[in-house]
DNA sequence: AGACCTCCATGACGTTGCGTCAACTTCGCG
DNA sequence: CGCGAAGTTGACGCAACGTCATGGAGGTCT
């Protein structure tokens, strides 16, 4: 018999239960934001939807706060590699904007789910949090934004507020996406890219001189 | 002597200590939200920060959220007015775009305070809410925008998503103003207004066909 | 294979905040 | 002044919190 384990896949029991039970908490947190809100729902709520006592809860997660965390980290790194694979690929400006737009619109448009159900909120009309796997993938898109400013690819604007302004108009336009049925990703990506395209070549020069810091 | 009660003033002590409740508890929210952050107040921390008993809280509000509303809605309310007038007295697009900016982010300088307070959470980065305050002022400046669009003070794009990127930029450009301490409200506003002047111009038309609805 | 130890799931427990409610105080009005 | 309406108070029952001693299952060493 081999006893040499495979060392890519399974660590043992040990972790294996490990990985599945927090795993199962985030499922489970899911399903109940999804269901009950995010202000509404409980530690409890979300523990007694798996099959897992309380105290095991807390070996993973510090409060439900922390959970929801997880959750939109476990999205912005599934969206994260795309963008930036777009971005990379790109040979010009054009492709550049147009390219971040179209495959996060597509992105929310197939998930839908994850999105809505985090909008699902009952006392709070609406609800937007960074975690810093999100606020990792902005830092991503800023320094893309700088390369291809030195590269030519983009005219010489202040890469932060470049980064803040796609960041931003990307979050809204993708919310009247889900508002309304009648704007496909499509035309959301061709409006914000027609925007960036038309806009980005007036923008002011750095507001701040040298480099960063 | 005098038995006419002025009108416009004081409804009777009764009105009055209900106004003045209802102050006092957004003002020790303000302070306490600032202080532990939104996730960790409590509604006994709030009342703790009055000289109120806790069973009077639930008398003006049923949750630490909807007293959090209100403290949105409150900066909502002071906002915009200003945003109004400067669009209502536009004369054409420039003046519509750099208007609009500009009193935004003046507002948002001067009044750190409040925004810097909202974002003070501990466990969670960043955090935006909406309450139906705010979401009517972006209805305000849809409205806005399809009359400028009509009066062909606008180019003819689709009104709703026009709205939301200028929502997005404000708002993450205002944080990034914010956050970096070399960005003026000047500086935001210029390069916001260029974004815009040069993108709408090539914006496709219309994506949906007829009026709204 | 067995003994041993380490790791973690468990659920009961004390603590804290929640929202309610009966008793009480204050205001307005005749 | 006296009565009813309006609103405040804090104690109470309940639910969720986060912790911790216990036990059982997984890994390791001989």
């Amino acid at each position: 018999m081999s006893n040499v384990p495979d060392l890519t896949k399974i660590r043992g029991k040990r972790e294996e239960t490990k990985a599945s039970n927090r795993q199962a908490i985030i499922d489970a947190a899911r399903i109940v934001f999804a269901d009950l809100g995010y202000g509404a729902t409980t530690v409890r709520d979300i523990i007694r939807a798996t099959n897992l006592a309380s105290g095991t809860f807390y070996n993973y997660f510090k409060s439900k706060e922390e959970v929801f965390q997880a959750l939109q980290d476990e999205t912005a790194l599934r969206v994260r590699p795309r963008l930036r694979a777009e971005r990379i690929r790109a040979r010009n400006f054009e492709e550049f904007i147009v390219g971040t737009f179209r495959s996060y619109f597509d992105f929310v448009k197939n998930d839908q789910t994850t999105f809505i159900a985090v909008r699902r909120h009952r006392e709070i009309p609406r609800v937007r949090i960074d975690t810093p796997e999100v606020i990792a993938g902005f830092e991503e898109l800023r320094v893309d934004i700088e390369n291809a400013i030195e590269n030519g690819v983009l005219p010489p604007a202040d890469a932060d507020l470049l980064m803040a302004s796609m960041v931003g108009v990307a979050f809204e336009v993708a919310h009247q996406m889900l508002t309304r049925d009648d704007v496909t990703a499509d035309d959301a990506a061709r409006f914000a890219t027609a925007l960036f395209l038309g806009g980005v070549q007036a923008l002011p020069r750095k507001a701040k001189p040298g480099k960063k810091k």
